[in-house]
DNA sequence: TATCCCATA
């Protein structure tokens, strides 16, 4: 394929970006108003330029431009450009931050970062003192962080007055999104001027299949399907590389398998176009693969191959792959979901909305004219696809961002400015789990602890674990175990050939049978021990199936969180606890003061119910050591829950029921639904001694955890939790209640 | 009875 070469280095100048002509005009409309939405499609040219005439009209004089970004590679490459541009040094004039890597210095004034490292800073300085320009770019993305931004930005500088009490010179505050849904953002803050740049995109043409119809939504039907597709592109499609959007690592490897096997019976001299395709180079692509193999995927691929990648939604936003002119999508992703019947976040399974559908296509018209795929039908896009995929803060535990924004002063986080609510349950969810952890109180104020916990990147779950074995004396266990979980999957499956896959389950066992116990969160410690303690890790890693990458992380985060920890116990007082218990339970007993939400108990078999209230039936995931694990251990906690083909827990280990005995009334005791007025911060005493007498008799009554568990147990023989489909049409159902409303 | 989306502090 002929690469428009001298085309696209033209196009790089920024004098030819559709953004270059509008340049006075965007600087003015900064200008006039606290407020700007700025549109554009990719390509416009608005990340890297608009920065550079804000600076160049002298807004870097009280203070510095922030320009946030969703992902980390995001925020440095993009600073890298601009510092190119500006003919500069990168860390000088213009810089980044992003965790683990800060890339500024004192004469910085164009700082791009991730949304994630401003809100931290939101969090030290809330009126942004250093600032005079934030620029929250990739908007529609809808990212969590973002979204918390939108928020606070909003509250803290929709008022002129309140916002000149708090700084000496006035903050401007940018917007940027795609087009879609700039009168909602304008609406938001306050009708504020919207400015449009056009883009430049190439023409796709999308088709629809015959095969996914909506009563497929459950079925893995469309693994087969993208296969065949895929392969009717090869044959009769002129030259360009193909693309093929699935949900998973193990989807991915069977696609890749059934591809491979057929394409050998394919007549490899079929002559397309004048061009004689000779084979097809297919090749898996997802987050947890290493680096050095996901490098191989923009490599072009040899003269007269075509390249097919199959992938994850990696290849949506985060990686761009030159070359794809055909896109065929499966029509589904997995997602992580706040699934109110089962309490807990779960990832599953869902179709994709439409907009995402058009993103997936949009990945094909990047160079020139492309052709996009859909195996689904006409109807399954019409009954079975939102039109916008549901934004993070909807559909996700907000136990960690009520935490923040309580500490920032938010009190009322029921009536706290979202650009999209979430359900006021998922508010009371949260406020409950941080009532539960012991980081508010009952009126809904932060207590110690929580001023303790908001200091840690983590889960609070975890955070009150780290913070238990703190003040026990023994975080040496839980600081490895708290980065080990917070980084992406350190364990390496396969590489498409089966019996590697084997070989890596033989050694990981192997591992896990080190720690002479049978829990998962041990033999996370056991790894990040014996790997640190090793002489060459990286060749330990390879030896070992574990990825390096991931584990170097954990060791950064394992720093990181340490020093924080140092921190707090220097300034605060400190709490301090003794244990007289058996030494060699210290681990799990840490773990149980934060994963008591996450208890199950085994019914029958292999069956677990989860104690958390809803009682779910769970599987032990195939990947744990209590996989195939007899009777004996009839306790667990877990890190967290997975619906595939069943609803899996993750990362598990066993207890005693002892040690959660006490705790688990505490998860029966409150009422969500009564926190709303905590919520609120509305209580009077009357209605709190009510409140307590009530909770009071629900405690009586519920005398212990066994009772609620029969309960719980009853309930459910005829409950199927792993039915994917009913939720998500509950849950769509549900909002379009709402909507109505 | 058989397997792990993507990000982020």
């Amino acid at each position: 394929m002929s690469k428009p070469t001298r085309l696209a280095v033209k196009d790089s100048e920024p004098k030819h970006l559709p953004i270059y002509q509008h340049k006075n005009k965007l600087v003015q409309a900064v200008r006039k108003s606290p407020f700007l939405i700025v549109t554009g499609e990719t390509g416009s040219g608005k990340t890297t330029q608009l920065p550079q005439y804000l600076h160049e009209a002298g807004f870097c004089k009280n203070g510095k431009i922030g320009i946030t970004q969703p992902r980390r590679v995001a925020a440095i490459t993009v600073a890298q450009r601009v510092a190119q541009e500006m003919k500069c040094t990168l860390g000088r004039e213009v810089g980044y931050q992003v965790r683990f890597d800060d890339c500024t210095s004192q004469e910085t004034a164009v700082k791009y970062m991730t949304d994630g490292c401003l809100l931290r800073e939101v969090l030290a300085d809330p009126s942004l003192s250093q600032y005079s320009v934030v620029i929250l770019d990739e908007v529609h993305e809808r990212s969590l962080n973002t979204d918390i931004l939108l928020g606070l930005l909003k509250n803290v500088f929709s008022d002129p007055a309140e916002a000149a009490k708090r700084r000496s010179f006035p903050l401007k505050v940018v917007v940027m999104s795609a087009t879609l849904e700039s009168d909602k953002l304008s609406a938001f803050f306050n009708n504020c001027p919207v400015f449009e740049i056009p883009g430049r995109v190439f023409p796709v043409t999308c088709t629809f299949g015959s095969a996914v119809g909506p009563k497929d939504v459950e079925r893995n039907f469309y693994v087969k399907e993208v296969v065949k597709v895929a392969l009717d592109v090869h044959i009769s499609e002129k030259a360009g590389d193909i693309l093929v959007f699935l949900t998973g690592q193990s989807e991915i490897e069977h696609a890749c398998d059934l591809l491979f096997e057929k394409a050998e019976n394919i007549d490899y001299r079929y002559d397309v176009q004048d061009r004689t395709v000779e084979g097809l180079l297919i090749l898996p692509l997802y987050g947890s693969m290493p680096t050095d193999q996901q490098r191989q995927i923009f490599q072009p691929p040899p003269p007269g191959i075509r390249k097919c990648v199959v992938a994850t939604n990696i290849a949506a936003t985060s990686l761009t792959i030159n070359g794809i002119k055909y896109i065929v999508d499966s029509g589904f992703v997995k997602q992580l979901n706040h699934n109110s019947r089962v309490g807990m976040d779960v990832l599953e399974v869902v179709p994709i909305s439409k907009s995402e559908a058009q993103q997936r296509a949009g990945r094909a018209g990047r160079t020139s004219a492309g052709k996009c795929f859909r195996i689904y039908t006409k109807e399954f896009w019409e009954k079975c696809m939102p039109e916008y995929t549901i934004p993070e803060i909807q559909r996700t535990s907000l136990t960690a961002v009520i935490l923040t924004l309580k500490c920032l002063g938010v009190h009322d986080v029921i009536r706290f400015p979202y650009l999209d609510c979430p359900e006021e349950r998922f508010i009371l969810e949260a406020l409950k789990q941080l009532y539960q952890f012991d980081a508010i109180d009952r009126r809904g104020k932060v207590t110690k602890l929580g001023e303790l916990m908001v200091e840690f990147p983590l889960h609070p779950g975890l955070t009150r674990a780290l913070l238990k074995s703190a003040s026990l004396g023994c975080q040496d266990l839980l600081l490895p175990v708290a980065a080990m979980l917070s980084v992406e999957n350190i364990f390496i499956r396969s590489v498409t050939w089966r019996t590697l896959e084997k070989e890596a389950a033989k050694k990981h066992r192997a591992l896990a049978e080190k720690t002479g116990s049978i829990n998962d969160f041990a033999t996370l410690l056991c790894v990040f021990n014996s790997c640190k303690s090793s002489d060459r890790p990286s060749a330990w890693c390879k030896e070992n199936w574990i990825h390096w990458r991931a584990l170097k992380s954990a060791f950064s985060v394992e720093t990181q969180l340490r020093e924080i920890l140092l921190r707090l116990q220097q300034v605060q007082d400190f709490p301090t606890e003794s244990f007289d218990g058996n030494k060699s339970e210290l681990l799990r007993r840490c773990l149980c003061s934060g994963y008591f939400t996450n208890v199950a108990r085994r019914s029958v078999g292999k069956v677990f119910c989860t104690m958390d209230g809803h009682g779910s039936m769970v599987h032990v995931h195939p990947s744990s050591s209590l996989f195939e694990q007899e009777a004996e251990l009839n306790w667990v906690i877990f890190h967290d829950v997975l619906v595939t083909s069943k609803t899996y827990i993750r990362t598990v280990c066993p207890i005693r029921y002892e040690w959660v005995k006490d705790l688990l009334p505490k998860l029966h005791e409150v009422d969500v639904y009564e926190l709303s007025s905590v919520a609120r911060q509305e209580v009077t005493e009357d209605e709190m001694v009510k409140w307590e007498s009530k909770e009071a008799a629900k405690r009586q009554q519920e005398a212990s955890a066994e009772d609620v568990m029969k309960k719980l147990e009853k309930r459910n023989t005829e409950d199927s939790v792993s039915d994917a489909r009913a939720r998500y049409l509950q849950r769509k159902q549900q909002r379009e209640q709402r909507k109505a409303l």
